[in-house]
RNA sequence: GCCAGUUUAGCUCAGUGGUAGAGCAUCCGAUUUGUAAUCGGACGGUCGUCGGUUCAAAUCCGACAACUGGCUCCA
């Protein structure tokens, strides 16, 4: 029976567990060497468990980007202090060099070896039969070969491919151990994951390992710390909402500063909207219906605009606290609990207000404020909105994935004339970003809808789909853009386009978003002048390039490993007089550049040079200037570079014009 | 939300049932400095929170919270 079955209790028979997209063989047997090595080194694991709980029950076992995993069923709770036994039976396994021996069998006699429990075992194991695979072997359809593969004692269920023996798996590591729900179903029963590596040598090995503990270095959060960039303080502000402190607030202005010019070049306007709407709103907008659930619940005004009503409110507060003790902070809980009752049996209670989880309502809100014609299209309005999204508890992540966030938010009002050359343009935005941030390994997905969401998942207007499905694709396809097509992925309101970025660490993320809306606009009634008068609904395209503030200062900080190019660096020059001789020297070196706007500080503490020069460094202060006597009788500077070492002794104005030329060119 | 793990000073971490520790940061003093750490001293913790077991809890048990690794989700 499963562990952890159906929340009732009874265990659900396999036969109705969703099952997902197979492999074809052909697919499978397009793995590389490094994927079967991997794939035979989970066997080998497998091999290892068995010899410890010889009840476990395997499910999936396949190679993954950074190594393999399998998962399985267990008495026994695999933890990381499990890994060195379980690494000490693989190694004898590798080294008794047995051959994968792959054998192929009749459905009728797989059946008959699953229901002995024979595979994934190492024995017949009666009364415990191999579930898992007698699943998996009834997805396998109506005339494909199946195949067992052996290694030893061990025998699978497997279409392979393997390498031609245990010995060829050159050197491993177990990774972590999790949990996932068989076959990514959340209806399904949890399984144990154990994740691993494999190389062909140790070496291989070990140099992914350090890669790791690299990676480690550049994570988001650490360097978040470390520089002060930005808080995540979970009691009081509340998880998921991180608060900016200076070092970070100067990376979220670059970006608006950045995001403002290209805008307003690009023929933008700007507009700004309030963070509550009513309830009328979203569910106008169709959010309401559609994403209740990942929005904050409603704040509850009083009813209607009734004056009389708000004394009451201030006494029934007055009343909750009925102690007239004062109000210190461990009482609060109490008392809002308290308070929250007595409004609601006195019916207290009106409009209900959401915060915002998008700011697309809102815009629609502002094209409705007047009436507009054709001419007046394309209208792009734009804002840096701030969002709030209730992620589950378990979705946070650093600042990837937050419930506070600030959108780079655009929408772009447009005939259906005009749709194909302002999708292209929005697309070019994006290709200009991208350069400015030497990021070149992106993938745009076109996200599609799919016929049987529709009305559910996806607004019902079959035709208005594949028409706007088709306007995207040609323009896809004409720009040469690299791009994948996803089916079933549609935002509910029409066809999108996401980037995928990998941040230098090889988190993968979506960074920014295109999408084309035909539902919204009519549902808010916009409409204009067309030129033989009458009146149509705009199309609209929702874009956000730079994403969130939030995510994407969390990618630069990995991207860049925190050490940001001139014009993106919190502290872009540190001055550092040698003696008191150059006080005034360098004071008045630090103040021209501050009347440029250059981020530039000031350090003259008890310490030595080197000293001072070490903590500048590991602040990544971008240039580090130092003034002796030599340099202020020349009416010079030593430039040091952050990382770059040693530059020389340059005249003074000289190197002043090449920071500001640095920073108004954003150069990388 | 689900499974598992983690939580000790501002930061990084040691401390396995018997008087809470180190380095860095901070503050004070000395040192006046030429390219990745001058020296000395002081300050700093209800060991995540609440409850339990025990003569005795950072340490054992339970609940809750946050975070982490995954899964699911991601307008």
């Amino acid at each position: 029976m499963f562990g952890g079955g159906a929340p009732d209790g009874r265990a659900e028979p396999i036969s109705a567990m969703q099952t997902d997209d197979r492999k074809t063989l052909e697919q499978r047997h397009q793995m590389s060497e490094l994927e079967r090595l991997r794939h035979s080194c989970a066997h080998v694991m497998a091999t290892a468990i068995l010899r410890l709980w010889p009840d476990a029950q395997f499910a999936y076992g396949p190679p993954v980007e950074t190594g393999f995993y399998y998962d399985l069923e267990c008495s026994h709770r695999i933890t990381p202090e499990d890994f060195e036994r379980i690494e000490a039976e693989m190694k004898q396994e590798i080294k008794a060099n047995h051959v994968f021996e792959r054998i192929a069998v009749s459905r009728e006699q797989a059946v008959v070896d699953a229901s002995s429990g024979r595979l994934g075992g190492l024995a017949e194991r009666p009364g415990n039969p191999s579930k898992f695979k007698l699943d998996l072997l009834g997805a396998i359809p109506e005339g494909e070969p199946i195949s067992y593969y052996r290694n030893g004692d061990f025998l699978d269920l497997c279409a392979g491919p393997h390498v031609m023996r245990t010995g060829n798996i050159g050197a491993f590591k177990l990774t972590s151990v999790a949990s996932a729900y068989y076959k990514g179903d959340e209806k399904n029963p949890q399984l144990q994951r154990v994740y691993g590596t494999a190389f062909k040598n140790k070496t291989q090995l070990e140099e992914w390992l350090k890669m790791q503990e690299e990676a480690k270095k550049r994570d988001h959060r650490k360097l978040g710390q470390e520089m002060g960039l930005f808080f995540m303080d979970a009691e009081y502000t509340g998880p998921g909402m991180p608060l900016w402190l200076p070092n970070g607030t100067v990376l979220v202005e670059e970006l608006e500063k950045l995001a403002k010019e290209t805008e307003f070049a690009a023929g933008y306007v700007r507009v700004r909207t309030p963070h509550l709407a009513k309830e009328k709103m979203y569910l106008t907008s169709g959010h309401l219906p559609y994403y209740a659930e990942s929005m904050f619940p409603p704040m509850t005004l009083l009813e209607g605009d009734d004056p009389a009503k708000r004394p009451l409110l201030r006494e029934k507060f007055q009343e909750a606290l009925h102690d007239g003790a004062e109000l210190t902070p461990d009482k609060i809980d109490t008392f809002l609990e308290r308070a929250y009752q007595i409004f609601k049996a006195e019916g207290l209670e009106g409009d209900r207000y959401y915060l915002k989880a998008m700011n697309c309502p809102h815009h629609h809100r502002i094209f409705a404020a007047e009436p507009r014609s054709y001419r007046d299209l394309p209208l792009r309005m734009a804002e840096y909105g701030c969002c709030y999204r209730y992620e589950q508890s378990g979705e946070l992540f650093g600042l990837m994935r937050v419930r506070s966030l600030n959108m780079n938010d655009a929408h772009i009002y447009c005939t259906e004339d005009q749709f194909a050359a302002e999708f292209a343009a929005v697309n070019e935005m994006y290709l200009k970003y991208f350069k400015i941030f030497g990021l070149e390994k992106y993938i745009m997905r076109f996200s599609t809808h799919a016929a049987s969401g529709l009305g559910k998942k996806y607004v019902n207007e079959p035709a208005l789909w594949l028409k706007t499905e088709d306007m995207v694709r040609r323009v896809l396809q004409q720009s040469g853009i690299n791009y994948v097509e996803v089916p079933n992925e549609a935002a509910f309101y029409g066809p999108k386009i996401d980037v995928q970025v990998w941040s230098a660490i090889g988190r993968e993320f979506t960074i920014a978003t295109n999408q084309v809306d035909f539902a919204v606009p009519a549902r808010f009634g916009l409409e204009y002048r067309d030129r033989d008068n009458t009146m149509r609904t705009p199309l609209c395209i929702h874009r956000a390039p730079l994403g969130t503030h939030e995510r994407f200062v969390g990618f630069l900080i990995e991207h860049y490993a925190g050490n940001f190019p001139l014009w993106l660096a919190p502290e872009q020059v540190r001055v550092l007089p040698v003696t008191e001789q150059q006080l005034d020297y360098a004071r008045a070196l630090v103040a021209e550049l501050r009347g440029a706007m250059v981020r530039a500080e000031f350090e003259f503490s008890n310490d030595k040079l080197q000293g001072r020069i070490q903590r500048a460094e590991a602040a990544r202060a971008h240039h580090i200037l130092v003034v002796g006597q030599k340099e202020q009788d020349a009416v010079a500077v030593a430039v040091r570079i952050h990382g770059k070492g040693q530059q020389g002794v340059r005249p003074r104005a000289e190197v002043v014009a090449d920071i500001l030329q640095s920073i108004r060119e954003r150069r990388s």
